[in-house]
DNA sequence: TCTGGGGTCCTAGGACCC
DNA sequence: TCTGGGGTCCTAGGACCC
């Protein structure tokens, strides 16, 4: 019995939800969705008109903006794709009991199990679904239906914009054969461009191959990709995986030298990381400081705790310590800072109550627990420590 | 006017243990 | 006087995805 997934995405969906959301946008033909026009970004999203220009998502926006000067170029807001996203979600949990969000404007839905339903084709399911969507969101989208992840997702790359593909079982291999190896999932930039050095460019050529061929060309990773040019991958959809980690990073306006401006992200940073973890459950066993130099090479310096915390205090102390030595490492090659960012990693549920723990440590559970009431209650900017304060006061002109 | 922010997964080397 | 060796934890970096 083949299992059938089917993937939606939806179009220039940043795009679309500005639009929606600022009328005076709807009429811009030439809309690019990422930053300002001086910012340091790169594109969320663009519109079709501004794709003509070759404005792509991805791209740094001062590249965008040399392509397609004309074109009027915003910010967007979060919570606006979350809303939008949500209600995505709602019309396709109607269709499928398993539907999986692979990000804000893509998801899978499971039809394994539904032969009897729907014997021969998916397709006027996905015409359901995308008019549902079209209906309750306002939102074009893309189809694809296919008998594994992978091939459901590229059915629907094959549909854009505002199409249906089903790729049948035994149609797998040649709906493939069509595809350049880039196209594949985990072949990015450095592998397509490794790949091409041997002479493989597209899928067909490694169809044609033995896995023992490919794997004297290219090594171990040769099983997997000869996996992918047939076809073959996950039929099922894996929902609720548990998170492996959380992080807050940005990118300065302008490079630094300053260590005190860096400090004070710092603990801005650390504080709605520890934030984060309470509200969902989790305590940290590792944090992860990462700094960018100017130069665009990328530093991360990481410690393991012998408790995990989801406490501000814990996490901050070795991150806190961390920073000197790698800002100096910057200094040293004569770099200002460009990004500065914190993660926590090797998470675990957090044990409701531990009878052994340090009284200093219950003191300090209770004061946190009293600044997420009045952060609940006022925002995150209701309680700041006295450190983050002083840098802003500094940082005002 | 170069190059975001949130993630996942993999590799490779060293320490340490049995 | 050499070289074991497998498992696990930790660190650092990098590719990739949306």
């Amino acid at each position: 019995m083949s299992s059938r997934i089917m993937h939606v995405d939806l179009d220039a969906f940043f795009v679309e939800v500005c639009r929606q959301r600022r009328p005076e946008l709807r009429e811009v033909d030439l809309l690019v969705v990422g930053g300002r026009r001086d910012s340091r970004g790169v594109v969320q999203s663009a519109s079709y008109g501004a794709r003509r220009f070759g404005v792509r998502s991805g791209m740094p926006i001062a590249r965008a903006v040399r392509l397609c000067p004309h074109a009027t170029f915003v910010q967007g807001t979060f919570a606006h794709y979350r809303e939008a996203s949500r209600k995505v979600r709602q019309a396709l949990a109607r269709h499928s009991p398993t539907v999986v969000m692979a990000s804000l404007d893509e998801g899978y839905l499971d039809f394994n199990g539904t032969e009897r339903l729907h014997p021969v084709s998916l397709l006027p399911v996905a015409e359901q679904v995308r008019d549902d969507i079209r209906r309750e969101t306002g939102l074009d989208c893309s189809i694809g239906i296919g008998t594994s992840r992978m091939l459901a997702k590229l059915a629907s790359d094959f549909a854009k914009p505002r199409g249906l593909c089903e790729v049948r079982e035994g149609w797998e291999q040649g709906f493939l054969a069509g595809l350049p190896l880039s196209a594949l999932p985990g072949i990015g930039p450095r592998a397509a461009a490794r790949l091409r050095e041997l002479g493989l460019e597209e899928v067909a050529q490694v169809q044609q191959m033995t896995e023992h061929e490919l794997t004297r060309l290219i090594g171990p990773p040769a099983r997997l990709l000869h996996r992918r040019a047939r076809g073959i991958g996950s039929a099922s959809l894996r929902p609720d995986q548990p998170v492996r980690s959380v992080s807050r990073e940005t990118t300065l306006s302008r490079d630094t030298t300053e260590i005190g401006e860096l400090e004070g992200l710092l603990v801005r940073f650390v504080g709605q990381l520890a934030s984060d973890l309470r509200s969902r459950g989790l305590v940290a066993r590792t944090v992860v400081l990462k700094l960018r130099h100017g130069d665009f090479r990328t530093v991360t310096r990481r410690r393991t705790l012998t408790v995990p915390t989801d406490l501000d205090r814990e996490l901050l102390t070795p991150l806190r310590e961390l920073l000197p030595p790698a800002f100096a490492e910057a200094s040293i090659r004569q770099q200002g800072i460009r990004l500065i960012g914190v993660a926590a990693t090797g998470l675990e549920h957090a044990t409701p109550l531990d009878l052994f723990e340090p009284e200093s440590r219950t003191r300090l559970r209770a004061l946190t627990r009293a600044v997420d009431v009045l952060r609940d209650r006022f925002g995150f900017d209701a309680v700041q420590p006295a450190r983050t304060l002083d840098s802003r006061r500094e940082t005002r002109p």
